[in-house]
DNA sequence: CTGTTAGCGCGTTCAT
DNA sequence: ATGAACGCGCTAACAG
């Protein structure tokens, strides 16, 4: 491996002169940089990068902590994400917690190892007292998750409206007894959707059975398992079910499909996400979409701030809204056909 | 930031008895390694990993380069080939290539700018000549892609097979006019499976009309397109296709189902991969199961037995094979019950 | 404009 | 069993 001293020698300069050039400091003769330039390509130089790390103490690298790549909400938002971070001219590293609080730890410990400059949180595993101590080496920006008493800056959706909105439709659908559906339970995003989905119910008047309510669904399969469980239900079956995930929704329609259930009409459903499968799925499901793009830069230039200014404490609010598109699984088609576009 | 040297002099000790704790040297009295753990304790000490890897020449770092996260094939490698990392006390640092020959370059140079000890190649986007020189860094290992020349270990699934055992599947349901469906063209893995299609074909007397080949087709939306093209051609149709991809495979279903299809009695279609959608499809789709979790565990064995004795080059193969995995998509569900169990 | 020098934090001889 | 000293490769004063 070539390195600096070598660059120098052969081009019969300094290590300083060799360096300037690679960092694009002025004051550097034309010539001289040439000289720089031959040496380097010639020996096949690259710097060392942890040589660079440590003189500078900073790595150019952030890591993102996500629960699972096959999630597809966040691997899009990972797109996004890298994207941006390459814009910054820094590197992204992907972090999969599996849901696990030991894991998370683990890799925000890369902060206190100086292995990154920053690390983006889009799903909290642990308290927020504990993940706060990390804030001693490096700035965290929370994406998608949020936290009352975090004091760092949050990019999120409004998933409160989000559960009201979708809730609210399938009320504005005629339904009086919703069923409700989401992943882990002591997620704030969770929570926060339920929140809405009360609201809605309250606002219309209805009460919300707690034995419709299915708090850790994230596969389709729990979908297959939630569809099974109300249709063998004898009476005083839900007429539609609000759900936090467009896997989850996929395996109710699906299911329903399979024991000649017809969606809308024997129960409505909703998704969240937009994913790809809501439109392969027959009927389409309904589903909420998140501005996950706009999401994702709003987070990377955040990042990028704290970053620059070495301000890793600080509350700072950016909130984003959904859109709900309306699709079969909860408006029959005739209905639909109806809305002028 | 505490360095060693503040936790030596905290324990009136030499940054050596420290360090020596740190990486559980033998010859470091009972008494003294107490006092330094008490030091670092105390200190929240953590060692600088620019540090070591500058002074070890290691980083403990591999990188697997995929073309997306949202492939689901390639986060269901990832998923195993990170936890085989860990067991070997590695991190994994996944880099998207987007499919683009640029993109794989900038992450091959992480071996050059020793950010990494290690890559993993899942899917080749650049001529094996100009990677090749890449090996002068440290060790590369081919996982899912295969190339005839390369002169590093190669862990892969025998395509051709797939192509060959999917398609004969086809024939033995009666089909004598097959559709065929895959990704990028310029791929090896395509045309192994390409090479499998068309040996079960010409077995069976069969010919392969170019009409009949989609080559660049990996989206649903793309199997959408293809559905639609096989539908309004006029006479000539073919009446099963092959596809190198679930998602393709489940975007035909998915419009054949709106246009009225009978599937698989007016088309059979198979996929590729057996992820979650092919179960969701009303029918079931009849795909290929590839041997995911044992191929991601060679692979990591591998790599860490190259970290190991410092030896880059030097071919070495690892073949794994399919198993065709057969539902509704190609067999009628009455023929499919009569396979007992 | 250019070179000399002094560390960044760590692991490892080589002494003792 | 312990410590002193060197250098991994690079950049940033400082001096010219």
């Amino acid at each position: 491996m070539a390195t600096i001293e070598d660059v120098a020698r052969r081009a019969g300069l300094s290590r300083t002169t060799v360096s300037r050039v690679i960092n694009e400091h002025p004051y550097v003769s034309i010539t001289k940089k040439k000289k720089v330039m031959e040496a380097m390509e010639e020996l096949g130089y690259v710097p060392n990068s942890a040589a660079r790390s440590l003189r500078n103490q900073r790595t150019g690298v952030i890591a993102v902590l996500i629960p699972r790549v096959m999630n597809p909400f966040f691997s899009q938002l990972i797109e996004t994400l890298e994207h941006a971070a390459s814009e910054s001219f820094h590197q992204l590293i992907i972090c999969q917690t599996q849901y696990s609080a030991k894991k998370e730890l683990t890799y925000l410990n890369l902060l206190k190892t100086k292995q990154v400059d920053g690390v983006i949180l889009t799903s909290a595993e642990n308290d927020w007292s504990v993940i706060e101590e990390y804030l001693d080496y490096g700035p965290i920006v929370l994406c998608n998750e949020f936290e009352e008493r975090a004091n760092v800056p949050m990019v999120f959706m409004d998933q409160k409206e989000a559960g009201y909105k979708a809730t609210k439709h399938l009320i504005e659908m005629g339904h009086r007894k919703i069923a409700y559906c989401c992943g882990r339970y002591r997620s704030n995003v969770a929570s926060a959707r339920e929140e809405g989905f009360s609201k809605a119910l309250a606002e219309a008047g209805l009460v919300f059975d707690e034995r419709d309510a299915f708090r850790e669904a994230i596969t389709s399969e729990d979908g297959i398992d939630i569809f099974n469980s109300i249709r063998t239900r004898g009476s005083n079956r839900p007429t539609a079910i609000f759900t936090g995930s467009d896997e989850v929704a996929a395996g109710i329609v699906s299911e329903a499909a399979r024991s000649n259930w017809s969606i809308p009409r024997d129960l409505a459903v909703t998704g969240f996400d937009n994913q790809v499968i809501t439109e392969l799925m027959n009927p389409r499901i309904t589903t909420v979409e998140q501005p996950v793009c706009e999401m994702a830069l709003k987070t990377m230039e955040v990042m990028m701030a704290r970053i620059r200014l070495r301000q890793f404490t600080g509350r700072e609010m950016h909130k984003f809204y959904m859109k709900l598109i309306i699709r079969e699984s909860t408006k029959m088609q005739a209905e639909l056909a109806r809305i002028p576009y």
